[in-house]
DNA sequence: ATACGGTGTGTAATCGGTTTCATATAATTT
DNA sequence: AAATTATATGAAACCGATTACACACCGTAT
């Protein structure tokens, strides 16, 4: 493995001529830049960024926590995500923290001791206080999904309250006269806004009861179960709104394993916009733009390492009804 | 931040002893350990990895390289081996390369560049040629579902062939008596051997014909567009084995919207064994030992990190037939 | 003719660790 | 008592880059 000094020998020119080559700052002329050109391309060169790092420069790296890989929304977040980091020659670690704040703090050190130059968050239980290590550093976070206001904290998070309401009003527009509603974890934020959404839209109905109101945890187990509990309660309900896509799932199997029919009998309305394609019949759903999202937060990620000054620190992303089959008539 | 020097100073010892004390090797007294653990705490000393790495030791990081995150068998691959990274200290660098070479070269040469401990690639489409870089550089490489031979590479596969057999086998004994089979890409290995099983198993049967065999590409719209156009050709089959749950997953769509039943008229069975609960019915599966081949598949690295003699390099895993609903009479 | 700003280059310090080697002392052997 | 061996430590080289600084050269404005 050539090193910069074999370059700098063999082109005759010092090392210092070699790195200003490198990262083209400071002069270089025309022939030294050809002569280390090519024995850059002989020797099949490549500058060693450990060495690069320590000196000073940036790792080149961001790190990306999600609370759960296994979460289709995460694949497709950590996908958008990835493609930006690219674009501007940044490598991702992955970091899964099964909604663990151990798993989240043990995460959070390594990724210092690694020095990577940013990291974003996708975190239910994460708080200030657990940020403190990073903002010593001064190292740049974008938060997803988990505003708190604060200057070196970016926050990405979409318009949950409106989705809530939009998705009422979209199954109310497709005839349903008892809506009910199966929310996620009441400790995210972006949970009880969609479920704030929701009682929102339904005040001053009159088939409107607190019971209508399932409480589940985000997955399609959960979903499946609370749709169950729901249609014990009220068995002509004729609209289901879920927190998210997976409980929606679950919902409509739980419809279907009952024989209730989809949509006909009973719309079932899903949040977050993954792509479930294999559903029967497919799932409407509150979209959120996920590949957008991904993208803005590498892109307002790399502002804040190249501490640009310009980068807003709250940004509230539009949410657009997706209707498929399971909400038609 | 505290550096060694700092932590010497304090200390009265040198960077060296230091250094010792941090890695567990060479001597260090009681005394000058009880010092340097003290001031340690109270500088909140954190060794820089970079400067480590730099040092000639290791980065205790390792890339994984899937084709497509989006894809629910590699997020569960990827938290399998995330889980078994994090156990031995080594943080994951994810590369979702989507199928595409180019990408992938790119990444193999931006992981050598940040000089990772080893690489695990699940990759359909690559090439022994490709891993040339590696070798030269000495990376450890642990390869999964596809295997060329060769000392430092290791080679994970599982039983296809025989999941194709066993799944043929497991619609027979459910009753079916013309079965199809949606078969993924064929420049694929492992794609290619479930098909020579389905095929092996079919052989010598009255009702076999080559037209019973659908091609499609591991994705569910896939499934979908085959399972149609094979329903066209075969009005009367019974049953269907998809090479991956997705594509069985668009199967079950196609069969469901053209009002067949699942399982009583026609019964499927993908493989892969992802988690694709919200079916309905459930899917039965070939299921591959995911959590433990992403296990195995660390541990294999490590072990080739380490230079232990003892690694197998190619390992085949067996597969388990998971009956769920949808060939369950 | 002198001074100055723009080019171009090399020397050496630096980043924060690891490790070799020399040296010193204490504990065992012979 | 002398010779080993085990324990303990520090000085300094090294990993492979970046970069501050000094210096040299050139053209041009004063």
């Amino acid at each position: 493995m050539p090193t910069i000094k074999d370059v700098s020998k063999l082109a005759g020119v010092s090392v210092a001529t070699v790195s200003r080559y490198l990262n083209k700052n400071g002069y270089v002329s025309k022939e030294a830049a050809e002569t280390i050109a090519e024995v850059i391309e002989k020797l099949n060169y490549r500058p060693n960024n450990i060495a690069r790092s320590l000196a000073g420069m940036k790792t080149a790296t961001i790190g990306l926590m999600v609370p759960d890989i296994l979460n289709p929304f995460f694949p497709e977040l950590a996908r958008s995500i990835e493609d930006a980091a690219n674009e501007y020659g940044y490598t991702v670690m992955l970091c899964n923290t099964d909604n663990d704040s151990a798993k989240e703090q043990k995460y959070i050190d390594t990724l210092i001791q690694k020095q990577v130059d940013g990291i974003i968050i996708s975190s239910y239980t994460i708080k200030p206080e657990h940020l403190t290590g990073l903002q010593k550093q001064s190292i740049p976070v974008v938060l997803m999904d988990n505003v708190f206001s604060s200057d070196s904290i970016v926050s990405l998070t979409v318009e949950n309250r409106q989705g809530g309401e939009l998705a009422v009003q979209h199954l109310l527009e497709q005839g349903c006269s008892k809506i009910a509603h199966i929310c996620g974890p009441l400790s995210i934020t972006s949970s009880r806004d969609r479920t704030a959404g929701f009682e929102h839209a339904c005040r001053g109905t009159d088939w409107f009861t607190p019971s209508l109101i399932g409480y589940s945890d985000f997955t399609v187990k959960g979903g499946y179960t609370a749709m169950m509990d729901l249609l014990a309660l009220h068995p002509n309900l004729d609209g289901v709104f879920a927190s998210n896509d997976l409980m929606a799932a679950g919902a409509l199997k739980a419809l279907q394993e009952t024989d209730h029919k989809v949509p006909q009998d009973v719309k079932v309305i899903g949040f977050d916009g993954i792509g479930l394609e294999m559903l029967n019949p497919e799932l409407s759903t509150i979209a959120q733009p996920i590949y957008k999202l991904g993208k803005t937060a590498m892109d307002s990620l790399i502002g804040l390492i190249r501490k640009e000054s310009d980068i807003m620190t709250d940004q509230v992303f539009p949410v657009t009804l997706h209707a498929k089959q399971s909400t038609m008539n």
